[in-house]
DNA sequence: TATCCACAGGAAATCAGGGTGT
DNA sequence: ACACCCTGATTTCCTGTGGATA
């Protein structure tokens, strides 16, 4: 039994941490300039990008209709940020009737119909389309008056960012048909797309009514950053975020080399660097180290894996829950997606209202949790024992039973010390040795 | 060399759950 | 109450396939 005293000893003393952490010393002056939303006054190494930018977008200050475009670059490439730089200058160089900026990521306003009434929705400024229940030609026409009506002689730019995870879906092809053009149906106002993907060959997957209408310009191509740049980005946004001294020297280059490794992305970088400083902040330290810069990349990391992990649907927990079961219960498996496909279902029947799934499904969770980094999937085939995908888990034994053991379903039903029915018998071991030599 | 396994993965259909206006 | 809408998850149906084996 846990007495009171126990009790005391192992808590955590959230009133001394608090004091601690006042007294400790201070790192950051401006934590927000490390934010991806944060916009500085100026763009390092984006100049020609902004220079063709501002040449295509400039008519919109004379209250003419700028051309759509399209801008492509991987993450972290400035493609957001110039976009949003560039809509404050033309606001500040506008004396009467300033353009409208309209920012849709597609990836979180993923529906045709859902941009429609977030577009909407922001002009008026208020939740008044619903988020779901109208026909989409009704909100259209809704959409079309207000943009009369509320906007008038302006021009409104409609900023889709992340546009190829729209373009792949269906209907997404009619959204942008629709969107590039509403001005047809205008009499005032005047709209104009700027399209900003993370895919360079998004116009395969075009409609060719929507290439027409987004070809007028060539398209804005932002490149990745390399070591030297990503330094210059974060040594003057360190300047706004830290106070003086407080970066040890080299922390801004290692920051600045790590996410170049990984193609450039300025927005690692900045995440990278902010870490390093709230760990740096943790330990009460005074300055900034190299140490806290590798023990923020782990942090990161890790952070991901069990970020993602739980934003999963519980099917896709269980799809990956079998993977570890497979993996525990022998080591040297050889896991097929059979095995996963027949192990989740005998987790789901233990699992009261929750249905089995098909080979199909499974098979699409197993290709997800493999694009995410969390196992391993290659296509192999056996010859005569068929075509399946090797799978293997990508991620420490340890810490996956640590973040499956903290999903309530799974915690209750104690799925991770049960032994699934297909690993009781002799079936996968002797499938193992067949194919183990033909591996 | 033809066969055949155990799936892969595309396309379309279906279902449930959220909503609408009349 | 009713017909209808939109979405996301899943099923159904389907064709394709690499290579060991008979």
């Amino acid at each position: 039994m846990l007495t009171n005293q126990d009790n005391n000893n192992y808590s955590f003393n959230i009133d001394k941490f608090y004091k601690n952490y006042l007294k400790g010393p201070k790192i950051f002056r401006n934590r927000e300039a490390l934010e991806p939303s944060f916009i500085p006054n100026e763009l390092p190494h984006r100049d020609n990008e902004i220079e063709k930018i501002a040449g295509i977008t400039a008519c919109a200050l004379n209250g003419d209709v700028p051309p759509n475009f399209l801008c492509y670059g991987m993450t972290g490439t400035g493609k957001t940020a110039t976009i949003r730089y560039l809509s404050q200058k033309i606001a500040q160089h506008c004396t009467a009737n300033p353009p409208w900026w309209i920012y849709i990521n597609c990836n979180i306003v993923s529906t045709p119909y859902r941009i429609l009434a977030h577009i909407y929705n922001t002009i008026v400024g208020k939740e008044k389309i619903p988020p779901t229940g109208l026909p989409k030609d009704i909100i259209l026409k809704k959409l079309l008056g207000l943009f009369d009506q509320t906007i008038k002689e302006s021009v409104c730019f409609l900023v889709l960012d992340e546009i190829d995870i729209l373009v792949e879906k269906k209907g997404g092809n009619e959204i942008l048909y629709n969107l590039t053009r509403l001005n047809e149906n205008l009499d005032l106002c005047r709209t104009s797309v700027i399209g900003i993907s993370n895919k360079l060959k998004l116009m395969q997957f075009l409609d060719s009514r929507v290439t027409s209408t987004l070809d007028e310009e060539e398209p804005i191509v932002f490149h990745p950053y390399n070591a030297n740049e990503l330094a210059d980005i974060l040594y003057l946004r360190a300047n706004i975020a830290f106070d003086e001294g407080v970066i040890e020297e080299g922390v801004i280059k290692l920051c600045a080399g790590l996410a170049a490794r990984e193609h450039g992305d300025a927005r690692k970088a900045l995440q990278l660097l902010r870490k390093a400083g709230e760990t740096a902040e943790r330990n009460q330290s005074r300055k900034v180290l190299e140490q806290h810069v590798h023990k923020a990349q782990k942090e990161i990391d890790k952070d991901h894996i069990v970020e993602y992990i739980f934003s999963m649907p519980l099917q896709a927990q269980l799809t990956l829950t079998a993977v570890y079961l497979l993996t525990k219960y022998n080591a040297d498996n050889v896991i097929t997606s059979g095995d996963i496909y027949e192990v989740h279902n005998d987790l789901a029947s233990r699992i009261p209202g929750l249905k089995q799934l098909t080979h199909r499904r499974i098979s699409d969770y197993i290709n997800e949790l493999a694009l995410a980094g969390l196992i391993n999937a290659n296509t192999k085939s056996m010859g005569h024992y068929g075509r399946t995908k090797i799978i293997k888990l990508d991620v420490d034994n340890e810490l996956m039973e640590r973040v499956l053991s903290r999903i309530t379903r799974i915690k209750t039903h104690d799925l991770l010390n049960y032994k699934p029915i297909l690993l009781q018998g002799d079936k996968v071991r002797v499938k193992n040795n067949v194919f183990k030599k033909l591996l």
